[in-house]
DNA sequence: TTCTTAAATAAGAATAATTCTTATTTAAGT
DNA sequence: ACTTAAATAAGAATTATTCTTATTTAAGAA
């Protein structure tokens, strides 16, 4: 961890790097990200900033968070895209995840089943799932990809 | 594994036992989930369906997973929910997801951070995050479920 | 088999989340 | 101060899901 002027600073200096303007919206959602331990959605952050900044767009939250990931200053937290997906396998079992194109595959691995929960969760928690979500690119979208300019 | 027609058969005795009508909309869904292994979304689903059975209604595919999945025929794939969520915070870490009141705890475990990515699975796929998705009831939650009738 | 009834469905409206379009504004380099 | 590409605001459009209500039906009872 890392205390909060310090992350500030080095998301301007991001910004400078990439090449994006360091605009007022940008750096109130940012702190708002930071302050924040819920792992808000861009519209809880939006209620936020409106009163500080009440002609903030909520598009113009949606649109800074998603420049957020992509120049590494925040992330979205697992999930697989808007839509539920079902599956009637109930086995055992873990997935991973094309974020390109969303395919989803079901991963098998003993060692993935044997994940214990660490005391400090079973302790607030009661714990109905465990799985293994890892997300990554497929080999299909992988050679789309290369074959772009 | 089991085949299909087997689980079929075990679908009938459980809307059997959970008191649940037999109609013609779930068994057509129930054998279109089992059939993919492509974790459908209920529009998928709704248009696989809809030409053997043009009547049916996108509301009926949706009711119907919520129904299969709480009587234990089916599972939502892992997520948060209809909405984004977004965080500052880029260490390395898990959750631990309230899957009533869609709180999303952080986890820090050694033990989760080792994981390995089975050989299988790293040959199809370029991987950008492993993380340990932990879905429960937390202590709130539950205190709330025992105050009720 | 026919009757009964609560459960389930269809259809369309409503809501919620996200993305798109376009005119206007502005950060940041010159 | 000037220029300009990038960013924003506003509102429309799209997509996913849920709700409302009238109608239909599965399944147990007679
Ligand atoms: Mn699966
Ligand atoms: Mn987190
Ligand atoms: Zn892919
Ligand atoms: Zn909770």
């Amino acid at each position: 961890m890392m205390n909060k002027e310090r992350k500030i600073e080095l998301f301007k200096e991001k910004c400078q790097t990439k090449g994006i303007k360091l605009t007022p919206q940008r750096l109130l959602i940012y702190e708002e990200l930071i302050n924040s331990t819920e792992h808000p959605t861009a519209e809880r952050i939006y209620s936020s900033i409106t009163q500080k900044f009440p002609t903030i767009s909520l598009d113009t939250v949606h649109r800074t968070l998603e420049t957020f990931c992509t120049i590494g200053v925040a992330t979205m937290a697992e999930g697989l895209g808007n839509s539920k997906r079902f599956e009637g396998n109930m086995d055992n079992h873990h997935h991973v995840h094309c974020v390109q194109c969303g395919m989803i595959h079901d991963v098998y691995d003993a060692n993935y089943d044997q994940l214990l929960v660490p005391p400090q969760v079973s302790q607030e928690f009661k714990i109905l799932k465990k799985i293994v979500h890892l997300e990554g690119i497929c080999r299909k979208c992988q050679t789309e990809y290369e074959n772009m300019d």
